[in-house]
Formats: structure tokens, sequence, C-alpha cells
DNA sequence: ACCTGAACACCGTTCAAGT
DNA sequence: ACCTGAACACCGTTCAAGT
């Protein structure tokens, strides 16, 4: 393992300062860079330091510990998660529905993007109090809007709470297929996602909008 | 990491042949509780191998590394899914829509029950070959029934790939949201998991009907 | 306040030697 | 044919010492 980083790739890059100035943001986009390059369990401390340029004890001045760096990575992503799904809400207008998939289409949309903060987001290991909370609040979103379609009789008269459910699982299926690689395996590429992605919310939003 | 192993817990179990017997199913058993544990990334080939009772170097006369330790498993599970989803659309009797709807609720009980292996099933750096091959295998499956629905008039006339594709996300999506925690963080438990899916399944089996 | 560099106990992997 | 045990180069983490 890691045999590729034989003091080739990412040489000890010198700085002239001794301190580095920003070396939390640079450990979070080296871990980043490395979940890129060999998945969540190819992160190694030390590699991103070396890329950092600075000693292997410097990164925990900054971390507690190595989970504690993967914590801050997933808690990056979900801040620009949250500030995606809000904006592409927000320029949905007013009908639940349509925010609804809004929502649905950005959370898709930032899967594909940003597929290494994603996978860490998503690890149940590292996913602790913020995170969930961040999660709860928006899935708090989606089921108020589900309610306010039924009130205004544009989605259907089920369980709101299933209905959340299933909005939720629809969209996370589709984004974890591009990240876990299922939808490249059988030829559909990144570059299909967005129109993959509102065909398939559309198809089965027909289930979920209320008849006649 | 691994802090839990000071030769406490899983202390070297003595055999009293100098041959284990069965070292492979052995390697792949003791992963699958690693990953129970820890996750993908908590497996110690050595440790799996102290738990089996032999030497660190033992366990690479069975496999070439960590990552064919880690495919074997992948491989194991599939071996499973695939028969428990053949045994469910044979029992659905022949209607299409009906053999769909069980292929996926096997596939989320599958994961349920055995979270582990579909965890190391989906890590995108470990799947190679003959798992791709398996999952491309039972989407083909997927669609032929889709279509088959669609000729017999049950199933909706839209583009048959968009179809199989949402089907698989939908239920990926569901199994994935058990297995990463995300129904549990929401109060689901895994007891209702069946009750669940079928809810989601049921309610945008809606969108895929015919309508009439 | 932040970083270095040596130290420690791990891990993956190899290989001669044992059974 | 399969396993041991020592070896090597890694990794996470700590801590005195440096700037």
């Amino acid at each position: 393992m890691f045999m590729a980083s034989k003091r080739t790739t990412g040489a000890k890059r010198k700085r002239k300062t001794y301190h580095h100035g920003d070396l939390r943001q640079a450990m979070i986009e080296g871990a980043l860079k490395l979940v890129a390059e060999h998945g969540p369990d190819g992160v190694s401390v030390r590699e991103a330091a070396r890329r950092a340029g600075v000693s292997p004890g410097a990164p925990f001045r900054h971390f507690a510990d190595k989970s504690e760096l993967m914590a801050a990575v997933a808690s990056d992503g979900m801040q620009r998660l949250l500030a995606s799904m809000m904006q592409a809400t927000t320029e949905a207008g007013d009908d639940p529905a349509d925010r609804l998939r809004a929502m649905g289409v950005a959370f898709v949309r930032f899967a594909v993007a940003h597929p290494s903060h994603f996978r860490v987001m998503h690890v149940p290991e590292l996913s602790m109090g913020a995170l969930r909370d961040a999660a709860r609040s928006s899935r708090a979103q989606m089921k108020s809007l589900v309610e306010e379609g039924q009130r205004q009789g544009t989605l259907v008269d089920c369980d709101p709470e299933i209905a959340t459910l299933a909005s939720y699982a629809l969209v996370y299926g589709v984004a974890r297929m591009f990240v876990d690689g299922l939808f490249s395996a059988q030829g559909v590429r990144d570059s299909r996602a967005e129109a993959v992605t509102t065909a398939i919310v559309d198809l089965f939003g027909r289930g979920l909008r209320k008849p006649g």
C-alpha cells in the first residue's frame, strides 16, 4: 500500500516560514485528495502532512486524531451541501413539489461534483452529532414540504413520513450509485448525471403527485 | 487505532493441529467481523490472523494481499445476494411487476441482514470484474422484467432504461440508508425495515404502474 | 502558539525455515 | 502444501525540544 508515494509524487515541498499558515485547511484538502485517489481508508495523516510539507506530528496540533480530521472533512462537506440545497430550493419558486424536486437534484449534483466529500460524510463510523443534526434538519425541511404539498392538494395523500423517507431514499440512491460507481459500471457517465437524475425523479414523482 | 485489542479480546486461540484446516474461510469471517466492529478500513489482516490463531504471514498463502481478501468477502456476499434475489423472484409468481418488487425487497432484506457484506461489496476501490458482471446481469434481469411489464401493459410506457435505473436507485437508496445508519439516525429501526421498504416501494410503484 | 524529530506500538508483506 | 517467526518499510500518536 502506498507504493506510489516512493518519494516521487508528493515530495516534501519546502516552505520558507517555520509555521505553515493554514495547516488545518491544508490537511482537509490533502485528505480529500487522498480519498479521491485511494478511497476513505487510503487516507494517511502522514502522507497528507508530507504533502503539506510538515512533520508527521504537526497535524496533531489541529486534530486530536485521524478521525477528527475525517470529521472535519465531513463537516466541511455538509456545510457546502446545505448551502447548495438551500440555494436550489430558493431558486425553485413557491410550489412545494418543485422545491422538493430542486432539493433532490441539488443533492445528487453535490454528490457527483464532490464524491470524496460525499463518501466521507456517509461513513457511519464517523458521523457524529453535528452531521446527524444537519441531516435531520434537512429531512425535517423535506417533510414540511411534503405536508405543504398535501395541504395544497398537489401531492398524494399518504403517510408524510413514508413520502419523506421515500423521497430521501430515491435521491440518496441515485447519488450513491454515481459515487459508488454503479452508474459508470453500466455505461452511464457523470456527464449524463443531471439528465438521468431529473428523468428518474420525474418518473417516480408521478407516484407522489396527486392524480387528476 | 485497535487499542481495544490489547491482548485481551481476541487472544491467540491455540489450535492442536499445525495446519488450520480452513484458514481461507476463517479469514473471510474474521474480516466480516472486523467490518462490523470498525468499518471496512478497520479490517486488519494481522488481527484476523490472530483471531484465527495463525501467524501474521499465514493468510498470504491464501490471498495475494489484503485487497484480495476483501474481494473474496465481496464475492462471497454477491453469491448470497444473487441466491436470495433469485429465490424471492421465483416465489413471487409470474407478474413482472410483482417479480420486480420481490427482487427489490430481497435486495434490501439482504443489506439489512448482512450490512458488512453489503458495505464491502460496494467499495468502488474493490469492485472488480466478477462483481461488476454479477451486478450487471441482475440489472439486465430487472430490465427484461420492466420491458415485459410494459408489453403486458401493467407498467407505464417510458424509457425502459430509465425505469430500470430508477428502480435500482430506489432500492439501492433504501438499502444504503439502512446500512449507512441514515434510517436509524431518524428513529427508523432495522426491525421496521421490511414494512418501511414495502411502503416506499409501493408508493413509488404508483409512478411506474400504468394508470387506469 | 505552532512545528520538528525521535520514539513507540502497530500494520502489510516477504521469505527462509519448519511441519 | 501449509504455517512460523523474524525482518522491512510503512502508519498513528506522543512528547521533549526548538522557533
